[in-house]
RNA sequence: CGGGGCGUAGCGUAGUCCGGUCAUCGCGCCUGGUUUGGGACCAGGAGGUCGCAAGUUCGAAUCUUGCCGCCCCGACCA
């Protein structure tokens, strides 16, 4: 966290609350813990939907729907998966209401109870595997690679705007495959979709990683992560992957014939990433003055602001800016000319920035005299004054750069606050003073990991892949360790 | 669900201990004028069941009880 952003706030709750809402991206609602995701926040959402549904589409897979009540005995199948939900579930008991007897208002129906209670979906991993059951008899019917983009429910304790709402949007990919071999490969291939995603759309550095025990999906054999860090120093999962084994074929029955004519129970993954990556987007890029969005984000990319004196004046001047408006839109930048006379270009320019659109072009008369337009950029506030000629393409360029620049801030931040720790004591001292992943050895336990986090909060993040192998003693119980593993306290 | 804090105009707030010209101030909003290269200025104006309900009292934003909601911390979690 930026000195600026402690002096600002002293909770960075507040502060990333504060940008949220005044940036226009969200609210709280009165259903609790719900968020209203207003136009400019869920065209951020959109854009980044846009993108991975095309990365989806790219490696395969395609779009399908299924319901939002899941009947409870569907969810009482995979033993496991169940006990990671039960406690979190909106569940519906009845169908109807009537009229109060007092006459206020609205009641339940008793007699209108449902005989079967239906589940609001926390995740569809159960509706879904019912439902492939039966589009599954052989080997040719594999694999299936489909996605669907969601609402969920998870009657959460605790709610934090886009971080963890009761109700959030994501997408969540369901597949089956024939071989193990396969699925593991999905599983992976997913996790570097979504590492990928993460470091050229949302400029964020991510780690990729494999989950322990203790972490792990409920109902997954294995779960993949990529691992982002915020600049309060806390961690947060950005995206999962998670390689389920034949765990749902068994709760739900899916078997196929294989080539070889013998029955077999088939092999799944599942995937998702929600509206949470709008929280990482906030926390991970935001200063003081407000959001922060990479270009390939941002709803809008480039604002135009006139600077006039009179109505004459606004008019040669909106001749001009349209001018560029066009230019610009020809390269398939999207530009907002603000050309309110309700509020003054100081206004405009912060109110921008607190939204975070990239670059913001200024032209008054002294432009229109030199052919020239006033640059400024949001990631770095610099402002320079560039000649019309080529705009667009000096500009296509700039936003290309502070793609790469926020990015590059990011990742320098991350690095900067990667330590390693060989001692509780040194574990304790780094969260505490800095926050930020630690790499520390760890004897593999969950009973060590539920000790360690006990005494620091700090979770077990991942355990990188391609992890280097490093001979060490873990740093709670001294027994030997073949690798450092990453800590860190987390969203 | 536990611990802490809060609820007064669209937003942010003073006032609450010690009940009585107390409904305060700023931003925003409306009207008029002057302004416009970093959140303009002046003048005038509109806007409030003081979260809800009951109680105490001659009198309640203020005291009591209950309820509702929000925020922070914890448990839980993407």
């Amino acid at each position: 966290m930026s000195k600026e952003i402690t002096s600002r706030k002293e909770n960075y709750s507040e502060w990333y609350n504060d940008i949220v809402i005044k940036a226009d991206l969200a609210e709280t609602s009165a259903v609790r813990g719900c968020m209203v995701i207003k136009p400019y926040g869920f065209a951020i959402w959109e854009k980044m939907q846009q993108q991975l549904d095309k990365m989806f589409k790219d490696t395969g897979h395609s779009n399908a729907y299924f319901p939002l009540f899941i009947p409870k005995s569907f969810f009482s199948k995979e033993a496991a998966h169940i006990e990671g939900f039960a406690k979190e579930c909106a569940v519906v008991t009845h169908y109807r209401l009537k009229a109060s007897p007092d006459g206020k208002g609205l009641i339940v129906d008793e007699n209108a109870k449902l005989e079967e209670e239906y589940i609001v979906r926390p995740t569809s991993e159960t509706i879904i595997w019912n439902t492939y059951r039966n589009w599954i008899q052989s080997y040719r019917d594999l694999p299936i690679l489909i996605n669907q983009w969601a609402n969920v429910v998870r009657w959460e304790m605790r709610t934090r705007l886009f971080l963890r709402t009761t109700e959030f949007l994501w997408q969540e990919g369901h597949t089956a495959h024939a071989a193990k071999e396969e699925a593991i490969g999905e599983t992976i291939k997913m996790l570097d979709v979504y590492a990928e995603f993460a470091e050229k759309w949302l400029a964020l550095p991510v780690i990729k990683g494999i989950k322990t025990e203790n972490e792990r999906f409920a109902g997954a054999v294995d779960t993949y992560c990529i691992e982002a860090l915020m600049q309060d120093g806390k961690a947060l999962q950005a995206g999962t992957s998670h390689f389920l084994g034949q765990n749902f074929a068994k709760a739900f029955d899916v078997k196929f014939t294989t080539k070889e004519g013998v029955q077999d129970l088939v092999w799944a993954t599942s995937w998702g990433v929600s509206t949470r990556l709008m929280g990482a987007l906030v926390m991970a890029h935001s200063d003081d003055e407000g959001l922060i969005l990479p270009p390939k984000l941002a709803p809008i990319q480039v604002v135009i602001v006139p600077i006039y004196k009179n109505e004459e004046q606004l008019n040669a001047i909106s001749e001009y800016a349209l001018k560029i408006k066009k230019s610009l839109e020809a390269k398939n930048i999207s530009v907002k000319f603000d050309n309110r006379d309700t509020h003054k270009p100081g206004w405009k320019f912060a109110e921008y920035e607190l939204k975070g659109v990239p670059i913001r072009i200024a032209v008054g008369p002294r432009d229109m005299e030199n052919n020239t337009v006033e640059v400024a950029r949001r990631d770095t506030k610099e402002k320079a004054t560039y000649q019309v000629v080529d705009l667009e393409l000096k500009i296509e360029h700039l936003l290309d750069q502070m793609q790469h620049n926020i990015y590059k801030k990011a990742q320098s931040f991350k690095d900067s606050s990667t330590y390693h720790a060989d001692t509780m004591d040194e574990l304790v001292k780094i969260l505490d003073e800095k926050g930020g992943f630690v790499h520390a050895h760890w004897d593999g336990t969950t009973e060590t990991e539920l000790k360690i986090k006990e005494q620091t909060k700090a979770t077990i993040r991942c355990i990188p892949l391609n992890n280097h192998k490093e001979e060490g003693k873990c740093i709670l119980t001294g027994k030997p360790s073949s690798q450092r593993v990453i800590f860190a306290r987390a969203y």
